[in-house]
RNA sequence: GGUGCUAUCGUCUAGGGGUCUAGGACAACGGCCUCUCACGCCGUAAACCCGGGUUCGAAUCCCGGUAGCACUACCA
């Protein structure tokens, strides 16, 4: 058992967009996966058909792809390198990873426990049981309560009748009077007595297919899963895996579990849900989902502008830490250092601010020229295709470096550096009146003819022209300054001055200058 | 209601009997830098849920309480 290699897996439900809660769990299993030299899985279980959204494999896959958390068997998502369009690629001998096409695998498990009366096959309705719960409270289908219920326990006729094709489940025969023992490899042990658990069904005839119980740990046995990493909303069902296991003989190749603690809400309690990111204004998801069965559009990461490195390392730290001050980790710092036993216990709020402040660092380490590249659509947008061909990339990436610092987003880029490309159309009434003197045209108009006779336009230069003149005349730098820097930007804001001029160029500060003392004086 | 899990600054967390007058990061606030706005740097404020016990000594171990959360489906 200790020998085996090290197996994992990710095992979401096509319900939706994969929530950054999962993707979270995904990480988690894939730095342990990594980290012991071992494979992460990624199985489907879409064993509740009437739950199944059209496209949410698709984008839980490309979703994983994007924030490079690698698959190593299962599904997963490979890119058409002529379309760019995402398609599903099975790779492994443990398949099919889809849990609604394993149908004849679960049966066969079904029935051996129906043999080895281990489970039994139990004829009420849903609505019976809901009645049932209606009249004794706190009702639970077990020990105590099985044998006044309709099943192949209290009648004769069991197989018949579901041989005539009467609907029905197999329920698993829970004992009762045990301790059973989950280790967890977060929590410890947790001892949880089989009274409190309840015969669940592991099985419906209704659509051949087992129930998540059944089918998880078949699964992970026939895949070799050595260790279960999963959300803590899991840990309450844990006992009754364990049972399973037992039942079927495999608790010598049982996985080792781990529960994570959940991700919360960022105000108030409770789980994190797509709600608080509509309510708080930010996105719950990786990528932007459409959801096909709802017509609704959630917002993801993706297109917020959010880079994949940066939510991985913001994720990363929202449950686990090492005893350092570190707080940067690329993924493979995470799967160097990265450890189940210092994964927190308790649930960690989800704090949007530290996200953005994550993204700003990434941004930072970025070079001018890839951020260049990646601000060039949306200046396109603002100023045309065809200025932005003018401008040039090696210009664009100077001014680019000039503002990178002031943003956490490639988005927020464009009202940092705006001025830098088109003049400005109006000026902010604030800087003015807090900059715009009295004497602030007199000035202009000696400064522009100091500008207009500088033959050297370097930042050096005009700093040597410029500052003793306004030295000599006593006019005083801030005033000076700040006024020009009004006349070129428009508002009392931006880089330094000489570094203004220098992408402006001489005759675009010139004509700047004279405009604003036409609209200013 | 039942069962389980959890409990350190507003938030993420470090710490696991003495080194804790409790450390770091985000956010907040103040200062420095400076022609502006930012960045950056420096600093300030800010926490051991409560009560018992064990111990010379408890944030740390034990018990109880409280609170929060999760689960309690023919959903995962």
């Amino acid at each position: 058992m200790n020998n085996r290699k090290v197996r994992v897996r990710f095992a979401p439900s096509p319900t939706g967009a994969l929530h950054i809660g999962g993707v979270r769990t995904a990480l988690y299993n894939y730095l342990f996966a990594r980290q012991n030299d071992g494979d992460m899985l990624l199985r489907i279980e879409d064993t509740d058909s009437t739950r199944f959204v059209p496209g949410a494999e698709e984008y839980i896959l490309e979703a994983l792809d994007w924030l490079g958390i690698e698959i190593d068997e299962g599904l997963r998502a490979k890119k058409d390198s002529a379309t760019g369009k995402i398609e599903i690629e099975s790779v492994g001998e443990n398949g099919p990873y889809r849990q609604s096409e394993r149908r004849d695998i679960y049966w066969k498990y079904v029935k051996y426990l129906l043999d080895h009366q281990l489970a039994y096959v139990a004829f009420d309705t849903p609505e019976q049981l809901e009645a049932k719960r209606k009249e004794i409270p706190n009702f639970q289908y077990d020990a105590t309560t099985r044998s006044m219920m309709d099943n192949s326990l209290t009648c004769i006729n069991a197989k018949e009748r579901a041989l005539s094709g009467e609907p029905y489940v197999v329920r698993f025969l829970v004992d009762p009077d045990e301790e059973v023992v989950v280790h967890d490899l977060i929590r410890g042990d947790v001892v949880i007595n089989s009274n409190i658990l309840d015969d669940k069904v592991l099985y419906k005839s209704s659509d051949k297919l087992p129930t998540y119980h059944l089918a998880n740990i078949v699964d992970d046995h026939l895949m070799g899963i050595t260790h279960v990493i999963r959300g803590e909303e899991w840990l309450p069902s844990a006992p009754l895996h364990v049972l399973l296991y037992r039942a079927f003989g495999w608790e010598d190749t049982m996985p080792q579990f781990a529960h994570l603690p959940l991700l919360l809400k960022p105000d108030g309690n409770g789980k994190l849900s797509k709600r608080d990111g509509d309510r708080l204004g930010f996105p719950v998801f990786p990528l932007e989902f459409h959801n096909q069965k709802d017509g609704s559009v959630s917002s993801g990461y993706r297109e917020s502008g959010y880079y994949p490195e940066a939510v991985i390392n913001f994720l990363a730290l929202l449950g686990w830490h090492t005893s350092g001050d570190q707080e940067i980790f690329s993924m493979d710092d995470l799967i160097a250092q990265f450890s189940l036993e210092r994964v927190s216990k308790s649930g960690a709020k989800f704090d949007y601010e530290k996200g953005k402040w994550f993204n700003h660092q990434y941004l930072q380490m970025r070079s001018n020229e890839q951020l260049a590249e990646e601000f060039r659509p949306i200046l396109a947008e603002k100023i045309g295709e065809k200025a932005v061909k003018n401008i040039g990339q090696e210009k664009i990436a100077k001014i680019v470096g000039l503002v990178k610092e002031r943003v956490s987003f490639v988005s927020e880029l464009w009202e940092q550096c705006n001025f830098l490309f088109v003049a400005p159309e109006e000026y902010d009434e604030k800087s003015l009146k807090k900059r715009w003197k009295e004497d602030s045209p007199k000035h202009m108009k000696e400064l522009l003819v100091l500008l207009k006779a500088q033959k050297d336009w370097s930042a050096d230069a005009l700093d040597a022209t410029v500052l003793p003149w306004i030295e000599m005349k006593e006019y005083g730098l801030g005033i000076v300054m700040n006024a020009f820097r009004i006349c070129l930007v428009g508002a009392a804001r931006g880089p330094h001055i000489w570094a203004i001029t220098d992408v402006l160029g001489k005759d675009e500060t010139i004509r700047r200058v004279e405009t604003a003392l036409k609209r200013l004086s």
